[in-house]
DNA sequence: ATGACAAGACTTTCTTGA
């Protein structure tokens, strides 16, 4: 069995202890990680090798940043969507795990916000999610196990959402957004989370203000899309909410999806 | 009511986020 978990930590320095501890506690395989705010050269690698994680990163300074922390060897870690040699923002990293039968491919990716409407920020996203589905579109010929884990910004449907009424006019909600989410289902990526837990009111966002997490105001943006390969070893996939409520919390939890894989032993 | 929090940076005020 290995879990991969998706989590948007809102900065690794600001986040290190609570992370360390979340990773002692559920023990994860491999975690994706989102908005590190943190160059490669800063990141705080050597707690998490302690915890026995390999680690590679792509940042930027200041915002955004993806990482992958694995138990299992990472090869070939690549960095960087295609589709726009000009896109300097540092939002999407591969890397490959070696498994029984061969491959298991990872990309932790932080999906861009969109917001305000009516700015570049929201044609940024669309064309952002553009390059998504014919990367996915691409992938699916290698008919491999692959996992899309990260921050969506999207907020799929209405159950995803305490209040969707709240978010008509934002560009997580837009029909844009959800149907360019839409897409990736259409080629055949699952929704592991969906395909485990039908039930409305799971959340994996709820906003530092207003008192949005003693209110369960929150919305389900943080995904893990599977290749057809990918989903027909997904074992259970949940969201671990009781993170929030600690010390110190990102704004976003971990989502965690198990799968009936082996690891190659190395 | 674009308020409220939070993190990071050429910081004591700004940008960015959702």
């Amino acid at each position: 069995m290995i879990t991969i978990a998706t989590w948007n930590i809102n900065g690794v320095k600001a986040r290190i202890e609570t992370a360390l501890e979340w990773l002692k506690q559920d023990t994860p395989d491999i975690v994706c990680l989102q908005e590190i705010k943190s160059v490669d050269e800063a990141f705080p690698r050597e707690p998490f090798e302690a915890l026995g994680y390999n680690v590679v990163t792509h940042g930027q300074k200041g915002f955004n940043g993806v990482a992958i922390l694995s138990r299992f060897p990472l090869e070939d870690a690549t960095p960087r969507l295609p589709g726009d040699d000009g896109d300097e923002q540092a939002r999407f990293i591969e890397a490959v795990i070696s498994v029984d039968g061969g491959s298991l491919r990872v990309v932790s990716l932080y999906l861009p916000n969109g917001n305000p409407l009516g700015t570049e920020k929201f044609p940024y996203k669309l064309g952002w999610m553009n390059r998504l589905e014919a990367f996915a579109a691409d992938r699916l010929g290698l008919e491999e196990p692959l996992v899309l884990a990260g921050d969506y910004n999207v907020i799929p449907e209405p159950r995803d959402a305490k209040n969707p009424q709240d978010w008509v006019n934002d560009a997580l909600f837009q029909p844009e957004s959800r149907g360019a989410f839409r897409a990736l289902q259409s080629l055949g990526y699952m929704d592991a989370l969906r395909a485990c837990n039908d039930a409305a009111g799971v959340y994996s966002f709820w906003d530092y203000q207003a008192g949005a997490w003693q209110k369960n105001n929150g919305i389900r943006i943080d995904h893990l899309m599977l290749s057809p390969q990918a989903a027909d070893r997904l074992t259970a996939c949940e969201v671990v909410s009781r993170v929030r409520a600690w010390d110190k919390p990102s704004d976003h939890v971990p989502v965690v999806a198990s799968f009936d894989f082996q690891p190659l032993p190395n």
